[in-house]
DNA sequence: CGGGGCATGTAACCTGTTACATGATTAG
DNA sequence: CTAATCATGTAACAGGTTACATGCCCCG
């Protein structure tokens, strides 16, 4: 529930249309947050609803645009969300199932898919560390760009991580088979190991 | 959408009720994915209807308690799925999102929330690493215990990162503010600085 | 005047969460 | 007998995804 939220600082930051929100999502906001343009209306309408934002027709643009603007009393449910707490949400990684999977059934070629996204990690960890050099070179003391440029190294820490993790785990499905076996090619390995705690 | 294959990894482990497999989701695939009973219960009757699954009813047990075990055409989809490319989830992370309000509205006290979800991490590594202890202590040389060991690394990688990033952050949090400002004691920070790139 | 980018939306659907409902068995 | 635990479900909803629909304006 952290998308009007996200919105609300999106808009404080600079006042938008849902079309420049949504573009900027894909930008300053991508490394933790997104949202299509249909979530976004859906949820600028709510905001507007609950007198956080208010709109204006810009008569200066093409279309039916209109800016949004966060109101004071959005401000105030800001700081308000802002401190209060919020468990980390469980992870999801279906790259895990799918390894969990591999080991219950025998190698399934998953070598070429893990190989894929850690170039994809790389890319990515590239493109972060770009952004950084650019924007974060000499270290500031002002609190908002800091807090930035750690929301940034988070990103840079989490590609880092599946790089890592990707590469070890290449080692393992590249290894040869310790015995391969004459006969039966295949899924001979795979019963016999349960999971390891319970 | 791996939660059908999720089952399917934990029925071939062991075949089980969908009472089991939700208390199994708690321990063995907890790490990077979990499901209520509700989910479970929902998806082991789209599994049955798939035909990837079987259930029979288990006379020994008490209440009507339903043991679901994996046919032939459930492993064959599994290990298509297996290889089927799939890129990774993007990331969902509110406090990322409290971190970039914080920068545009001014502090607003997330340091208790960082430093408690710091002991959290922590806490969650021990756990990690104890089982590590536990389980795989001994190097194995069989393929599915390697990937076993693999999925919780990733785990220990996560909760490590966490830290990391979670100690980063209090640094700048508790940071004392270059000059307070004896005047207007709110907010005025904020407003300057605009994201990074755009 | 036609195509492409700007701009805003609706509708249907799937996944996951929360709350509620039900019954069987066993321990005290 | 009663409470706890085992065990299976239904219903309603919220958030996110995909597909589709619509219209404006500028450029060629």
């Amino acid at each position: 529930m952290s998308l009007p939220h996200a919105l609300l600082t999106a808009l404080i930051e600079r006042p938008s249309s849902g079309f420049d929100l949504a573009a900027r999502f894909d930008k300053s906001m991508a490394y933790f947050w997104q949202a299509s343009h249909q979530q976004i209306y859906r949820e600028l309408a709510r905001l507007e609803e609950s007198g956080w934002v208010r709109s204006s027709a810009d008569e200066s643009a093409r279309g039916g645009r209109k800016v949004y603007e966060v109101l004071d009393a959005g401000r105030e449910e800001l700081r308000r969300w802002v401190a209060e707490p919020a468990d980390p949400r469980p992870l999801r990684e279906e790259l895990m199932v799918r390894l969990r999977a591999d080991a219950a059934v025998g190698p399934c070629g998953l070598e070429s898919e893990i190989a894929r996204r850690l170039a994809l990690h790389q890319a990515q960890l590239a493109v972060y560390q770009a952004i950084e050099q650019r924007d974060f070179a000499a270290s500031s003391p002002q609190r908002a760009q800091r807090l930035q440029h750690l929301v940034l190294q988070a990103g840079i820490l989490m590609e880092s991580m599946w790089c890592e993790f990707s590469e070890r785990a290449l080692a393992i499905l590249n290894e040869p088979e310790p015995e391969p076996g004459p006969g039966s090619g295949e899924a001979v390995t795979a019963q016999s190991v349960n999971p390891p705690s319970s």
